[in-house]
DNA sequence: GGAAACAATGAACACTGTTCACTAAGTTTG
DNA sequence: CAAACTTAGTGAACAGTGTTCATTGTTTCC
């Protein structure tokens, strides 16, 4: 039936089309501050059409992540080529930060809104956090088989506090509470950096 | 003039009845999904009389915000009788971590909101920030001074990757992304106060 | 050609933070 | 004591939000 088809091809066209514009505008003035009558009003459709491509802001704001989860696991790719697992854990390291950096809004909608993990906890799992966390675990992973990091026997531990660590500098980076340091961008940024290049230093140091 | 007097107090009173409430009911409900009609309904006032003490619910949030720093400042306050540093630093990070535990909404409005924020960055200090951080490093000071911490010279410098590990971890969980370690609610509390023990170990092991 | 399916929408609902003219009470002055 | 002034409290309104739903107009099917 090539009707059916055409409908369901323009059906997915108009959900891009309100997807592409929600993830632009969330990246420029964050979830909170963007309305659905905004977006609509861009696409040059009634609000109310938006609630048939989708069931909820919410609906909208897990779209949203899921594109911005897949930007970050691109850049996360192209480390594989690199060798040494120690090198490769700092330069996914180095991306994770500069991505958080780049795009601050994503980030938030991605690691700190409580608003997409509503579903989370009723036993759904959390698929995109799962996948990039699964791709710095193996990293960690292969450092430990390789005798690179001794602190720790449990991947997930060791894998878990260097996600919080750079999650929490460039968390309090982006809410300005870094403020407080009273530093240039420029060398917060290079602070942040070094963190990350400290702790995995230590790690590998035991 | 003792009416003036009276006058000035109940004033005061007025404002402690108002930010009595909205301390509670940001701590219960959290920040943005407290009204000011909420509020006012709480105390049975009208919900403009809250524009009479406060000029905004900006205004309203950092008073709440200064009410939870003094929170954790009165906990943090416990430790000065630890003489040593290193001891006084991870007590430091255990209240900090059980702060933010026991307290999710407040810790959100004290680190995690942008709101709060907006007139700092124009040459207002975040002062409570300023406060708390500074009772981290003069602890990392000592530490230092007396060679228990290696890796750095610069106490700034540590103290700020002491406290990106604490908050990355604490709100990581308080905003439900560590459920992908599939891990019970304490086994996820012994993880994060594990990663704060292995950092100071390996930062006073230099 | 008439019936069924469906995408798009205007209007409404129940909220939100916030403002402001107005009331009523308390305080000061003549 | 009465009149003038100050002030705390408020009802009503405004502009905005997410969301729902009956109604429209078009397309597809028989």
């Amino acid at each position: 039936m090539g009707i059916s088809d055409r409908k369901e091809r323009e059906r997915l066209e108009m959900r891009e089309l309100i997807l592409t514009e929600a993830t632009r505008m969330f990246a420029k003035v964050g979830y909170e501050e963007t309305s659905i009558r905004a977006i609509a009003k861009k696409i040059e459709y009634s609000p109310a059409t938006i609630y048939n491509y989708f069931t909820d802001k919410d609906d909208l704001l897990m779209a949203v992540q899921e594109v911005a989860f897949n930007r970050l696991l691109v850049e996360f790719a192209k480390t594989v080529s690199i060798e040494s697992p120690l090198d490769r854990l700092y330069a996914i390291g180095r991306i994770y930060v500069e991505f958080a950096l780049a795009n601050p809004e994503h980030y938030q909608l991605m690691f700190i809104l409580a608003a997409p993990m509503k579903f989370i906890d009723h036993g759904v799992k959390w698929e995109m956090g799962n996948h990039a966390f699964g791709f710095l675990r193996q990293t960690v992973q292969e450092c430990m088989d390789k005798g690179l990091i001794k602190h720790y026997s449990d991947s997930r531990l060791a894998s878990v506090m260097l996600w919080g660590q750079v999650h929490g500098l460039v968390s309090l980076h982006n809410c300005h509470r870094l403020s407080i340091l009273q530093m240039q961008e420029s060398e917060l940024h290079d602070t942040i950096f070094a963190s990350l290049q400290t702790l995995l230093r230590m790690l590998s140091a035991g």
